[in-house]
RNA sequence: UCCCCGGUCGUUCAACGGUAGGACAGCGGCCUUUGACGUCGUGAAUCGUGGUUCGAAUCCACGCUGGGGAGCCA
């Protein structure tokens, strides 16, 4: 199973073989503290982090801190926990908030060579001068400051002299430019903020223009790999390291990842933190490493998803369903198999001792027989799930209903006889005859039964609070409002309501003092992880996933047809 | 209106002037003490029009179409 090659690799490759950068391969992964780590995210740092170890190579873990306003520790804590739980092996840990010195003096060495200067436009002004898609920009009245004067006023704005918003430091570059991101740039900005990490000791913070390509010089990345977006600010990434005169890594950008049902915005991820829409950042219905962390996702299963996605410059949509079949296939070499009864169902076997217990003997794991087997009480009164049990059982319905005989796994056959209704009309028990020669769910004289149904002892099982989740959103496309609807409508009114069911299930006894993150198959229903939430006397289990369902699609089909 | 980047099965990625292939999804068998897993099979695509060429998904031109771009955000 080799990995797909692209164009990133490509141009690797060739870099290596023209002895640029002497052969050597150093990339970064670079996000802003402003937010927690998603899906999307991983699949940069698998980039990043994969090209550089698959080339001997380095690759750093920088944060790109340049605006105080919006990043916190918090943040730098969690992308450094979420990196590392997804495997990322950083040469070191970076801060572009460690260059400010040194950014601040090649800002002055711009000055003094005539490429930037200081300009006292207000924001609004520098709107209008900037010019619009169609037409160019006008040159600002500041522009041909001279040296000295600029050299003075760079240095008051850092010394604290003027409000925020006063003045900035600009790239003299090109007003007529038809890339807008060239039209005289800001660099520096005033900004009486406190940083994260650096306190008040600046008041001036570079622009990401500014500061980005000069960090990645810095540290002597070769490939500086980042997402589509920022084409168009290539050609000024390129301008400063140019100007500077210094070591010149290569942009290369490729297409984000963007997975249906899902809203990968940071800004709207946030918003549903902030407004509750969500328990937190690591709800296990966002799209968060520490959501899917805490879902029951698996490190592998997302670098395998990610491996599997490709990179291009094709900005596409990936289906969720590539992302499940990814944790499926981990999951199923690796969980242990568990019964648990979700939507409980009394189920009496008329024929079996009062006060009879017997242990039966279950797989832990069919594809690791190294896992073992372990014992499952078993006894007259059990619950199975409701969903296996129908009345009127349409023509592909294969488990139970009256007269119908299945196995209980590891159990024995047993035949409906009889059921107990309520007022209403609804199934409360159902009762059944069990054959004795079938015990362990071995078929005594060669009888087929069609179905073979999990079970739980009633006397024995556990309760566990079992969280169910759909979706976050109800369409592939969160950001899709109809304009039908009422104006002021955003992302949030295509909110699942049902994207969190909590539901009250019975589980074998075997999962007595599970530990939280531990990760098991409910056998037929799921993949499931226990969460933090659980305690001595409680259980809580997060579905990570569901098992595929070949009767769910049949009858969606039938139900279709209609 | 201007600039940049794209357009290959439903989705995603490959084919780098020489047989359009894989994965997921779909469909249909087989297997089955999980309607799971596994396994076998199957349908399904080069945006259009010209041109270059023995030969074009690939090169060129024009058109069509999708994404990005006018933060003192990254």
């Amino acid at each position: 199973m080799s990995e797909q090659s692209h164009f990133i690799r490509d141009i690797i490759i060739a870099d290596r073989q023209s002895t640029k950068n002497g052969g050597r391969v150093h990339t970064r992964f670079p996000p802003e503290p402003n937010g927690y780590l998603h899906v999307g995210h991983a699949k940069s740092i698998n980039l990043n982090f994969g090209l550089a170890k698959e080339f001997g190579g380095k690759c750093n873990l920088r944060f790109d801190d340049t605006n105080p306003s919006k990043e916190e520790t918090e943040y730098v804590d969690s992308i450094i926990e979420d990196v590392r739980w997804l495997g990322g092996e950083w040469d070191g840990i970076y801060y572009a908030s460690d260059y400010f010195q040194q950014l601040y003096d090649w800002a002055v060495q711009l000055i003094k060579s005539g490429k930037a200067y200081v300009c006292d436009l207000t924001p609004d002004q520098v709107r209008e001068n900037r010019g619009t898609l169609g037409e160019p920009g006008i040159n600002s009245p500041y522009r041909d400051r001279s040296v000295e004067e600029n050299l003075e006023l760079f240095a008051r704005m850092k010394a604290g002299e003027f409000p925020d918003g006063s003045r900035t430091l600009r790239a003299k570059i090109d007003m007529a430019s038809k890339n807008l991101n060239l039209r005289d740039p800001i660099m520096y900005r005033i900004l009486h903020a406190e940083h994260h990490r650096t306190g008040k000791q600046w008041c001036i913070y570079p622009m990401y223009d500014y500061a980005h390509g000069q960090s990645d010089s810095i540290e002597g990345i070769t490939h500086s790999i980042c997402t589509l977006e920022f084409e168009d600010h290539r050609p000024l990434y390129d301008w400063f390291v140019e100007q500077l005169g210094i070591h010149h890594p290569r942009q290369i950008e490729f297409d984000r990842l963007d997975l249906t049902y899902t809203m990968m915005s940071k800004r709207k991820l946030l918003k549903l933190v902030q407004d509750t829409y969500v328990n937190g950042w690591d709800d296990p219905r966002m799209p968060t490493i520490s959501g899917m962390r805490r879902r029951g996702y698996t490190p592998e299963s997302l670098r395998n998803f990610a491996n599997g996605l490709g990179v291009s410059k094709t900005a596409g949509i990936t289906e969720l369903a590539l992302l499940e079949y990814h944790v499926r296939e981990d999951l199923n070499k690796r969980a242990l198999r568990v019964m648990g009864v979700l939507r409980p169902l009394k189920l009496v076997l008329d024929n079996y001792p009062d006060e009879q217990v017997e242990y039966m003997e279950a797989v832990n794991n069919p594809e690791d027989a190294s896992a073992g087997t372990r014992k499952i009480p078993f006894s007259k009164v059990l619950y199975i799930e409701q969903d296996d049990f129908r009345e009127d059982p349409p023509k592909q319905f294969f488990r139970l209903s009256p007269g119908r005989e299945v196995r209980l796994r590891y159990g024995y056959f047993v035949t409906c006889t009889s059921v107990v209704k309520n007022e209403r009309g609804e199934v409360m028990e159902v009762h059944c005859s069990f054959d004795p020669a079938s015990r362990g769910g071995n078929s005594p004289n060669g009888r087929k039964v069609k179905a073979t149904i999990h079970w739980v002892s009633a006397a024995h099982a556990m309760d566990a609070e079992v969280r169910i989740y759909e979706t976050l959103f109800t369409k592939e496309d969160p950001n899709d409002v109809s304009p039908e609807s009422t104006a002021g409508q955003d992302f949030t009114a295509n909110l699942n309501p049902k994207s969190l069911e909590v539901i009250s299930a019975k589980v074998e006894p075997s999962l007595t003092g599970a530990s939280p993150g531990s990760r098991y198959q409910l056998e037929r229903m799921g993949y499931f992880c226990i969460d933090k939430d659980s305690s001595a006397d409680k259980l809580v289990l997060n579905r990570t996933v569901t098992l595929k369902d070949a009767l769910a699609k049949i009858e969606n089909k039938a139900g279709g047809k209609k």
